[in-house]
DNA sequence: GCAGAGTGTCTTTTT
DNA sequence: GACACTCTGC
């Protein structure tokens, strides 16, 4: 037995020094028996606090050795944090315990079992990018209709199905194009398989089946895996959840972390309802609150808490805090989005004059398309700056080029990889010799890269050379360092070259460069150099043997993320493999210009989880936040106003809301009302900089409420319009004579009834567009058509 | 085969 | 207003 780790439980939790630093609620929590348990965690409650004690206090007090414990979380950044925290607290390998996101785990999983899983063992994983354009090569191929059955939708449905847990012969087709999509689906399986690749669904739907329907490997994980820790519970989908089922056998302690008022991902498929059928299914008798905040002022916290009572069907929770009410919440109305830009620029000179650092001041939209006015306000007050969101690192172009190239050394069936590059830099392969050489691999049933020595002309002649680089590539390779190939690969692959010739390619090749070093920090992290696969089992000491698990059972106790021996012969991932894993698994940060003291902006998802002294939530309109695609439904209402909660929660100092009248969206602009949400916030708790009415009068102005038309949804409350064409308070121009509001019905002599979307422009220059059922959308100028609006 | 013009679309995001 | 995609002329 290790010192560190005496095998007594501890006669009395608070005396555990680990537990001294916590509240009654968190301190319940951390030290609770080793049973399943549920912890509703309110917004700044300390959550990552009590699962990484939670893990730490286990482990303490002998209770399991790390090999015993796995814990999830949904992103790579969660789960560094967990890790970072945990070695802070004990002497512990971190890197050696399952600690990761999903797919990561799923990723370390497969890997171990490749061949119960069928697949290769250097398996490379497509990110949704790959994914796309190999649904959009496989749709050429079977002359899927575009028009009926775009792309994205099919990625969208395969995805789907995927996180639900069923496969094409599982899924329900009621239509004649379900059957349809369904076939696209099972297409799509063969053509992933057949090149040896899984998306992200797949890593998960695959890690699934193999723990559900292999007795063997089911029972090793149940018996090994004493403790399974979720975090942001709320966001698991349907797969995930029955995936963690798996894994809880009898004797194993699921401790599920989540807040229901923070589940903002229901749009690709998150089911807050997990955690009522956890408590139900999993019988789950602990359930600890924590509501006690550490974050917020109480202005903000009770604007947090009034909106969002406003949900029907939450578990409950109410946050609390002992701070004092703190200023009030600040609301503003302005007249232009650009003046909203300029108001908050304004407030934010003041607030860095008062001494505020400026990376704590943090600047939230609904969407990303938001940014670019506010960004021109800070430009022109010189105010630094970063954006979040947009494309990641391995997600640029010229670097997802590079990668293709490796993947190519590393899997020459890798389709999607060789339809990339074959053409890039341009060798004179045009679309012509790619469609006849497809021709040829799917009449061989072989892979482009082997279907290449069957073409003959002056494009087999150009495809050959593409084939005869990639394999003398290779060769030439072989043995050589992950850096060295990758330096191998820029240079032979013509990519370095080609952007050397390009206007602005200096940024690109700078990020070539980059790649070559992110390989070398990979290799060092990872410990790739020597000897690293050959590490004890339990740093800790404690035997596997000593935990009751069969010592014939392949021990998967591989210290090293993303290097997984297999388990009968020991046969690891070459480097090269793993770093196009590492690649896709981790993309990268969201944004290279990190460091100086800038103001921070961002959408509010990608704002959760995170906490600044000052908070402005702008573009607070109807049709924007909450949207336009969620108001038609009460579900996706509601997970609007959780994502207002989230945003107000992340104040801890003040908090700004705003909103403008109109604003500059698509290239038109939009007269917008201001979001319902204000309605919803406690009066005593904000401050109107603006006075209260303008937009808000509207409401009564023109009547709406009563005589407007209203869509019926079942059950919904009603769909407010979002686009004001006469706004109560019109920046400028004279109220249109048309007479036309968006929202309103009209008939058509020739489109029938419509509904009016959006009207631009005067006098004989109005347009206005409407929504035809039967026809679609059409702009129509207003002096010629006839229209008539429809009561 | 390729470059430039024209057209259509357009939440939120991690893996 | 930006990007991705398709079409067209060379």
């Amino acid at each position: 037995m290790s010192p560190q780790f005496p095998t007594r439980a501890p006669a009395d939790p608070a005396s555990s020094p680990l537990l001294g630093q916590l509240n009654d609620e968190q301190r319940a929590a951390v030290s609770l028996p080793p049973e399943h348990a549920l912890i509703l965690a309110g917004a700044g409650s300390g959550k990552t606090r009590v699962l990484t004690t939670r893990i730490a206090w286990l482990l303490s007090t002998g209770q399991v050795s790390p090999g015993g414990v796995m814990a999830v979380t949904f992103t790579n950044k969660a789960a560094k944090e967990m890790m970072t925290r945990l070695s802070a607290m004990l002497p512990v390998n971190v890197r050696g315990m399952w600690i990761g996101t999903f797919h990561g785990l799923c990723n370390r999983f497969l890997r171990a079992h490749y061949k119960l899983a069928e697949l290769p063992q250097a398996f490379q994983i497509l990110d949704t990018q790959d994914q796309l354009s190999a649904i959009k090569r496989l749709m050429k191929q079977h002359n899927v209709d575009e028009e009926r059955f775009p792309a994205k939708e099919l990625q969208w449905f395969i995805g789907g199905c995927k996180e639900e847990g069923m496969r094409p012969r599982d899924v329900p087709a009621r239509s004649e194009d379900d059957r349809r999509k369904v076939e696209i689906y099972q297409l799509y399986e063969d053509q992933c398989q057949r090149e040896g690749v899984v998306d992200f669904g797949e890593l998960m739907l695959r890690s699934y089946e193999l723990m559900r329907d292999n007795d063997p490997v089911r029972e090793h994980y149940r018996r090994r895996f004493r403790h399974i820790l979720i975090d942001e519970f709320q966001d698991t989908n349907r797969l995930q959840y029955l995936w963690i089922k798996t894994f809880a056998g009898d004797g194993n302690a699921v401790f599920a972390v989540g807040d229901d008022d923070q589940s903002i991902y229901a749009f690709r498929g998150a089911r807050v309802g997990n955690m009522a059928d956890f408590v139900r299914e999993f019988g789950v008798s602990h359930q600890i609150k924590l509501e006690q905040n550490y974050r917020s002022y109480s202005n903000i916290l009770d604007s947090a808490n009034a909106l969002i009572a406003h949900n029907k069907g939450r578990l409950g929770k109410n946050l609390r805090t002992t701070q004092g009410p703190g200023e009030p919440v600040r609301v503003y109305e302005a007249p232009t989005d650009l003046a909203e830009a300029q108001w908050a620029v304004e407030e934010i000179r003041h607030l860095v004059g008062s001494g505020l650092p400026r990376h704590e001041i943090a600047i939230l939209y609904r969407s990303n398309a938001q940014s670019r006015v506010i960004e021109t306000g800070l430009f022109n007050a010189g105010l630094p700056y970063r954006v979040y969101g947009g494309l990641r690192f391995f997600e640029r172009a010229e670097i997802k080029h590079a990668l293709a190239y490796l993947r190519l050394l590393e899997n020459p069936r890798d389709d999607t990889s060789f339809l990339r590059v074959v053409n890039f830099p341009p060798r004179g392969i045009g679309a012509r010799s790619i469609e006849q050489l497809q021709d040829a691999a799917r009449a061989a049933g072989c892979s482009l890269h082997d279907a290449v020595s069957a073409t003959t002309g002056k494009a087999g002649a150009n495809l050959g050379g593409f084939v005869a680089k990639i394999d003398v590539l290779r060769e030439q390779t072989q043995g050589l360092t992950l850096r060295e190939i990758i330096e191998q690969v820029l240079a032979h692959s013509g990519l370095l070259e080609h952007y050397r010739a390009e206007r602005d390619g200096a940024d690109r090749i700078e990020n070539l460069e980059e790649l070559v070093n992110a390989a070398e920090s990979f290799v060092t992290q990872e410990g790739f150099g020597r000897d690293a696969v050959a590490l004890p089992v339990d740093e800790l000491g404690q035997s596997p043997a000593s935990q009751g698990i069969d010592p014939d059972q392949p021990l998967l106790d591989e210290p090293i993320a993303s290097l997984a021996p297999d388990a009968e012969t020991g046969e690891t991932l070459s480097p090269l493999a793993a770093f196009l894993t590492h690649a896709a698994l981790e993309a990268g940060d969201n944004q290279a210009q990190a460091g100086q003291d800038a103001v921070q902006l961002m959408t509010v998802h990608a704002a959760k989880g995170l906490e600044f002294d000052a908070v402005f939530v702008t573009g607070l309109e109807e049709g924007l936040f909450p949207s336009e695609r969620s108001m038609s439904d009460l579900d996706g209402l509601e997970e609007e106003r959780r994502l207002m909660y989230v945003a107000i929660t992340r104040a801890r100092q003040r908090l700004y809301l705003s909103h403008s009248q109109t604003r500059l969206l698509h290239g038109q602009t939009r007269y917008n009302v201001r979001s319902r949400f204000f309605d919803e916030l406690p009066e005593h708790a904000l401050k109107w900089l603006t006075p209260r009415g303008g937009a808000g009068q509207a409401r009564s102005a023109f009547g709406w409420g009563s005589g407007y038309p209203s869509t019926r949804l079942g059950g919904s409350r009603e769909a407010v319009p979002t686009v004001f064409a006469n706004p109560p308070v019109p920046p400028q121009k004279a109220p249109p004579a048309h007479g036309l509001r968006p929202g309103m019905k009209v008939f058509h002599t020739k489109f029938g009834e419509g509904k009016v979307q959006l009207l631009e422009g005067q006098g004989d220059e109005a347009r206005a567009q409407i929504n035809f059922p039967r026809h679609g959308v059409k702009w129509l100028a207003l002096s010629v058509a006839k229209l008539t609006p429809v009561e």
